[in-house]
DNA sequence: GAAGACATGTAAAATGTTACATGATTGC
DNA sequence: GCAATCATGTAACATTTTACATGTCTTC
């Protein structure tokens, strides 16, 4: 099995779900188009890794719930102890922003503009998303909905980080100069090696 | 053309290079293997975006230096003024850390720690490419090599939020709850949202 | 009345990875 | 002597995307 496997087994660990819901699901961690995953999960079933039952539904279509067996468990558990492989990451937006020395400082800076606002978007969808998890009342490192949760606060640190590098960029544009940027950034590098391990609050 | 195509053209935009070549620096935007660059270059130069020239070597093998035309520099600048497609990101290791509790306290932290090492590695590598550039006298945004700088300092930035991220992840499971820590997450995000456009240097 | 969410499936095309092929040089 | 780097290419296989199919309900 591959990882989209993997991931699905992942996924009806926590929960059961739908073939359709859990494409919802997937664009967090892998990415795939139903046409993809309702074949797997018909082959995972097969192997005996998920079982489904159908709900039916009044005013749209019955619903195939997936359910994840004692075998599933065991190959997901098997999987998780192997070191995982390399992340792969693909933006075109980076390659533009690569080529933007063709493109002119005002249709780059509207290339990064735009990218904000998406950034935006995801902030505050995934902010909502944690204000949700706050409400629970135990979230303890054992909980099911540990591994959500920091997937979610990961999300959206990670969104907050390139929106900073975007805006970062755009007063790069603005000055056109960067040396005493590449300089500053340099040594922040080195200096965060400097305190690494040590407790931040230390320094306050 | 695919994307990868015209990341191929971003690259030779910049400065001429072999198939060989071009291979390690697509790792930085659109990663693929030998056996999809090459055939693209020949179809590429069919089309008229490239074109080679053999370079001969002693005690190595010969090498083909491509090189963009005007027709592929017009086709890149086509493609640059569309919008992006959306972001890939793919990896095993969310897949895992969302199904930390599976794994255990310890395991979990085990391979939390892998990925810090990981991400070490490519802090300190991303670090020298950086102080490389610092050499550069002028390094303006109109300059062939200021994409390339963005692109290494985002990178570099990534790196850096990404180990925060597992070190925070550490701390959690150390402490085996998080309820203090999601209020803190949340409630910094909205603090940063009333400060985004206001100058961080206002604040000292 | 059009668009989008809900819901599941198959087929074809494009894209990406692994394996097969070859061969010299350099550093451990 | 063994692995890695340099260097290019093809073939087979796996994965992913786009298009083809169908149909109801809800919201603008």
């Amino acid at each position: 099995m591959n990882t989209l496997g993997y991931a699905i087994l992942s996924a009806l660990g926590r929960k059961s779900y739908s073939g359709y819901e859990l494409g919802k699901y997937l664009e967090n961690v892998w990415p795939a188009k139903h046409s993809q995953i309702y074949p797997m999960l018909t082959k995972m079933e097969e192997k005996g890794f998920l079982v489904h039952e159908i709900v039916e539904q009044v005013g749209r279509p019955n619903k195939k719930i997936y359910s994840i067996t004692e075998k599933g468990t065991e190959a997901l558990k098997k999987w998780i102890a192997k070191s995982p492989s390399e992340q792969i990451h693909r933006d075109e937006f980076l390659i533009k922003v690569y080529s933007s020395w063709l493109l002119g400082e005002e249709n780059s800076a509207k290339l990064v503009h735009d990218r904000i606002a998406k950034l935006d978007e995801s902030i505050a969808s995934l902010s909502d998303k944690i204000t949700e998890m706050e409400q629970m009342e135990e979230l303890e490192t054992t909980s099911k909905d540990f591994g959500r949760y920091l997937l979610f606060s990961r999300k959206f640190r990670l969104a907050k980080e390139e929106k900073d590098w975007c805006q970062w960029v755009l007063g790069l544009l603005k000055n056109k100069k960067v040396n005493f940027t590449v300089f500053c950034l340099a040594f922040t590098g080195r200096f965060n090696l400097l305190l690494d391990g040590l407790p931040w609050i230390a320094l306050i």
